[in-house]
DNA sequence: TCTAGTTTGTTTGGTAGCTAACAGACATCG
DNA sequence: CGATGTCTGTTAGCTACCAAACAAACTAGA
């Protein structure tokens, strides 16, 4: 339910954009239309990016690279999201995380300063974005919260739930999700070691609450949420 | 400097209101004015707020507490931060945090329609509140990196650092924070026991790093940063 | 079809940090 | 001035989790 109203949401956004882009290119030059294939970088941590990205459809997967060679998946995002360079004043430059695309994605790409005049000519828009942001930083807040609080087997759990909301869909048993995501893509999402995944994977497994092979993660909701809220 | 750039700012968003309260309060009369003593609560988690809360001065701090009875602080807010119900058609109504007053605390507090239409007129401000609330959630996330990757010793001293920028008064050795903060309080700031803080803090005051008593912590930043870079 | 690379499954120690518990220091208030 | 409550310091045992390692299964070049 939380989907289809965010759908519909950046659905008009994305209207927005499409209606009017032959305009908005005269207002705003440095707007582009962009296709990345899979695995390409809309920008790399330590860039000075100075753009600002509208995810138009695809997934992108926001990473970041610690000092000891860790790598901490901070988000999926999705159609209607709005990364990049959002700090007009900022200090800190260089940006935090790396932004890759998860299959094939299209988006837009403007200069920060015709992102700023936009949104003051769109409150819509600004309010859009404005929620948007606020929405991940409560959703950052609650990952916070699991990995202070629950164990990796739960974390596992939620987490996958989650990605069914956002990435599956229907299938036989529940939810398949559309995106390959190795058992180590998944523990550098809910940061955890690889090893453990892989034994709680096959243990879910067992136990009828999913399925998956080398490239396909099938997750049956119905059973997952329920040991989710009675364990 | 990312401190002094930030009081300006607020200082600047302060004034905003001060100068034009009355003409503020015909044009939005949901807005308040609001002093609050230390420990009371703008909002508690679960609460069906509809106010949206600015911080004049004296410090908030934004905690939650878990099934299992563990309380996380999420963060540590002050003059010019915002706070509150801020999404319109949330079906999360309620909030997910609690926040209280940390000594005296004043604070304006408005409706949430009050809240978008004043942001509406006035871009400028519009403008401060996303940027401002961005920044939050940057600072989330290099918390959630520190807690997956650094012991709990590297984030306390972290912490103290961040804590001393934002809340400390110079004084002979460094900084004093100007907060009363328990080992408890601490604790649950970085997300750990209060039996390890209770250590490591006594192992930081051995090297010189810091001293603290009963009611005030003082940090000697330079030996501390120094600490944090190299180790 | 052989080989080199990737992904998964599983084991083995080792340890950081947790819970529980208690004693001493300090504060507060009748 | 006891007495009760809050905060600090420290110990002891336990366990969830990690890092390292390796073999099996699969994938893809060449």
């Amino acid at each position: 339910m939380s989907l289809l109203e965010h759908s519909a949401k950046s659905g008009s956004i994305n209207t927005f954009f499409e209606r009017g882009f032959e305009q908005l290119k005269q207002d705003y030059p440095s707007i582009q239309e962009i296709n990345a294939a899979s695995k390409d970088c809309l920008y790399r941590q330590g860039d000075h990016c100075v753009y600002v990205f509208w995810i138009k459809s695809g997934i992108v997967k926001l990473s970041h690279l610690t000092a000891q060679g860790t790598e901490i998946t901070i988000a999926l995002l999705r159609k209607g999201d709005v990364i990049g360079h959002l700090q007009g004043d900022s200090i800190h430059q260089e940006m935090e995380e790396t932004a890759q695309a998860l299959g094939e994605v299209s988006y837009y790409r403007l200069a920060y300063s015709d992102f700023k005049a936009l949104l003051s000519h769109h409150a819509e828009l600004a309010w859009h974005v404005f929620e948007e942001t606020y929405a991940r930083k409560q959703k950052i807040e609650r990952k916070l919260r699991t990995i202070l609080t629950q164990p990796v087997e739960m974390r596992l759990a939620a987490t996958l739930l989650e990605l069914a909301e956002m990435f599956g869909i229907r299938c036989t048993h529940g939810y398949a999700l559309e995106i390959h995501l190795t058992q180590q893509d998944v523990a550098d999402l809910i940061g955890a070691s690889r090893p453990v995944v892989s034994t709680i994977l096959n243990d879910l497994r067992n136990r009828g609450m999913l399925d998956y092979t080398r490239d396909q993660i099938c997750i049956n909701d119905a059973a997952l949420s329920d040991f989710c809220h009675t364990k």
